[in-house]
DNA sequence: TATTGTTATACTCTATAACTATA
DNA sequence: TATAGTTATAGAGTATAACAATA
């Protein structure tokens, strides 16, 4: 190995690395989305049978409630969402995808599914394994609840 | 499963609620050290025995070369660091450990993969072959060839 | 003239706090 | 009184451009 270097050992030098590249790539292909991937991601969460409030959302998306408010305004100005008061509490907010939003997240999502085949075209068959690993990962870590301990782990290790 | 939703299909939101778990719990571990986990990142890669000029530093931690010199003058105030004038180019500063900084680094790595062990316990048995695998695709993905390609691949599926 | 790194400045992004409305 | 969402504002973080030193 030539270029060996010490931070390529560190786990959050690679999911950090690999992040930047997703995002940098993913912004150009939704750069005319609202919000660019976060846009998208909100679209996506939009368009579920079960619409999530924003502050299920925001929790979802790692993203600032106050921040959230923001990037749904340009959504829903843009014709891609529109939020529903929850009949049973009206003080939330149901973030529901129109037709437009549809139409426009389906067109995307066939393009994103084959930037990430091309993203994770280097793992050759192991792609499919290094995704669903992923996949469980991301969602543990993403439940409040381990978030919390993962950040007691760190203080006791201090 | 009953929380089921769409998002957590996307890649993007993968290694992003990944890397936001990682970074908010290294954050903690690494809050006395100049720059957080960043600031780890480059003490790291100065405790390496052929250290990087800040410009490759900047390209490698996917960090701004003007960023990147204000977390250096930190970890520099701060005694972790020196940036040594490369004899070969006088205008190249490469970046070195000193003895405090490699003892604190020496330290904290030990902490940081306790903490990476706890973080992907999830995955049990698999937990190295995952490593393996986003290690290679990081440094896939980190070599500028690989990312202007990518932007092109977005580009084209517009 | 081109490149490495620095500095000053402006900009974007984010979070804090105060507010409205519902419960 | 507590919660969901909004708004205004301040703050942190980032990038642009001009600069100095070296090649």
């Amino acid at each position: 190995m030539v270029n060996e270097t010490r931070v390529e050992g560190d786990l959050g030098w690679m999911l950090g690395a690999s992040f930047r590249a997703y995002a940098k790539a993913a912004g150009h292909l939704l750069s005319d989305v609202p919000g660019g991937p976060r846009g998208y991601q909100i679209l996506t969460a939009a368009t579920s049978d079960t619409p999530a409030n924003q502050g299920t959302l925001a929790q979802q998306l790692g993203i600032d409630r106050t921040v959230l408010t923001y990037l749904i305004d340009d959504l829903e100005a843009a014709g891609l969402v529109e939020r529903r008061p929850d009949p049973a509490d009206r003080r939330q907010r149901r973030i529901v995808a129109t037709d437009k939003g549809r139409t426009l997240w389906e067109e995307r999502q066939t393009a994103l599914r084959t930037l990430e085949s091309r993203l994770l075209s280097v793992l050759g068959d192991d792609a499919g394994t290094f995704q669903s690993l992923l996949c469980t990962l991301a969602r543990h870590l993403n439940s409040t609840d381990h978030t919390i301990d993962l950040c007691q782990v760190a203080e006791d290790l201090m």
